[in-house]
DNA sequence: ATTATTGTTCGTATTTTTGCGAACAATAAT
DNA sequence: ATTATTGTTCGCAAAAATACGAACAATAAT
């Protein structure tokens, strides 16, 4: 028996689903492009670059973080967030995977 | 003036967000494997594959063709479903450098 | 012409998401 | 002790997403 090369498991296709939900909001994009240009910066950072009550900022980082997508430490009074990088990499080879999938195949529509 | 390598403009940015979150849902991932390890399908055939209400399926199905991911053609009186070669690239790319935009760099966290 | 097959669209209900300001909590500074 | 700074959480409202069955449209088959 020949095993397919990507072979998504439920669990990785639900985390796939969770992770691109997480990415699924502008302004979330936005958040992260700014996250990997600064390596690590504070909640007021990312809130000044925004033109969203910081309730909400706060409400779309929690969303992020929830997706583990990033990682926030109280360093008081402020906190401080950035990308996990872990979770970046597991992230990075499931979209891979899953664009990967047409690799080298014949559509015929 | 140095370039990056990356560069996500702001429709780009919102093209990455329109794609994620048409691949933000368990249904709809289960349906682009689908196709994906189908090359192309009628739309009963998803539906059999599915648990849920042909009239969901629909909406799904909706939602990955206004997102770019798939494509639709009548052939009546059935409907062939498929993914989208060209935007699927474009959105290999898209993820491709979101998540490449880490490569290299040091997180202080 | 009728009937069967195949999907989409409509109407509706429920849940989730998004966004805001106010209130709150925790620490730092005075 | 008070006050200032920094974010989170709460309560609410509006919008969007999810799901279903019924009704509909379009073609194929009889």
């Amino acid at each position: 028996m020949e095993t397919t090369k990507h072979m998504l498991h439920v669990a990785e296709q639900e985390m796939l689903a969770r992770m691109a939900k997480a990415l699924g909001h502008p302004t979330r994009i936005e958040i992260l492009l700014f996250l990997a240009s600064q390596n690590s910066c504070f909640f007021g950072d990312i809130h000044d670059e925004l033109p969203i009550a910081k309730s909400t900022v706060s409400q779309h980082l929690k969303e992020l973080k929830d997706a583990g997508l990033i990682q926030g430490e109280i360093e008081a009074p402020k906190v401080r967030y950035c990308i996990h990088k872990e979770n970046w990499e597991v992230a990075r080879k499931l979209f891979s995977d899953l664009f990967g999938l047409l690799e080298g195949k014949e559509m015929n529509c």
